[in-house]
DNA sequence: TAACACCTGTAA
DNA sequence: TTACAGGTGTTA
């Protein structure tokens, strides 16, 4: 579900509602999402820490505390982290329950793909996926040049290589069409193959869609929700991702269907090339 | 790099 | 009944 624009959105919710709040109590009712850590160690270093910041790297949140560990967070596909002031029995697929000093923090996820980690004093160093991140794609380090250096390095398709977390973080299957159809490149051009001036127009795409991204709350598809448990708005935003059998915004043909790499890939043969 | 696995819900 | 879904790790 959630990409970089989504987990932001969620991130500065939850920052706001939880900063400085003690854990109180939790209660972990589906312990295999707790990836390094058996239910009673994660309960026993995270109870009666006080949340300091919500912080994110790519798709990771990082909810840093007071004590010696902190709780890392990733919410794959149907995750959401909210805050509610008062919890109710009623709320659907709540797996891990933070009761904080005010209010309470729920960890839900339908199809519970999402994973939690203790992390260490160290930081977040050794837990799988993190340490080999590549640049946020809205961040400064993410530049043309560092694209162009990767890029000329492999011969895959270039919507794979954007998936790639280790090359890029935060994109994801909406936000990679969505550059792609800007920067009028096909998903299916192999990387060693784009040209200077495509990488710029790649560039400026992705920080373009990102930004769009979070000026909108994120995209809710179907089940996305920021901190407070609400819809995102950039869905009424996308130019092409779902949009198949609709006309182009650029030419007016019709927007293409395929899988690329098991993924389902949108965009425009007219006008991505 | 492809297929499959992890899961559940929804829509065709 | 089947295919598909904002992701990613493992295996062939």
């Amino acid at each position: 579900m959630p990409e970089l624009p989504e987990v932001e959105t969620v991130r500065a919710y939850i920052h706001q509602y939880t900063a400085g709040k003690k854990i109180m109590h939790i209660d972990v009712r589906l312990a295999r999402l707790i990836k390094n850590a058996d239910a009673d160690t994660f309960i026993h270093a995270l109870t009666g820490q006080t949340i300091e910041a919500v912080k994110r790297r790519g798709k990771y949140l990082l909810l840093q505390c007071s004590g010696s560990h902190s709780l890392l967070v990733h919410l794959r596909m149907t995750g959401s982290l909210i805050y509610v002031p008062h919890w109710q029995e009623n709320i659907k697929a709540a797996h891990i329950i933070f009761s904080l000093q005010e209010g309470t923090l729920v960890y839900r996820d339908i199809r519970t793909l999402g994973c939690l980690w203790l992390v260490p004093p160290q930081g977040p160093t050794g837990i799988q996926g993190y340490d080999t991140l590549g640049p946020d794609g809205n961040s400064p380090a993410c530049t043309t040049a560092y694209l162009r250096q990767a890029l000329a390095g492999t011969q895959r398709y270039i919507k794979s290589f954007l998936l790639d977390q280790t090359k890029i973080a935060g994109l994801g299957n909406i936000y990679v069409d969505e550059a792609l159809f800007l920067a009028h490149i096909s998903p299916f051009r192999r990387c060693h193959t784009l040209t200077q001036e495509e990488i710029e127009h790649l560039h400026d795409a992705i920080v373009h869609v990102l930004h769009e991204g979070l000026k909108y709350g994120g995209t809710t598809i179907q089940n996305f929700v920021n901190g407070s448990g609400r819809e995102g708005q950039n869905q009424n935003h996308l130019l092409v991702y779902g949009r198949e059998g609709t006309p182009c915004v650029f030419c007016g043909g019709t927007i293409q269907y395929k899988k690329l790499t098991g993924r389902g890939t949108h965009y425009c043969p007219h006008c991505q090339h």
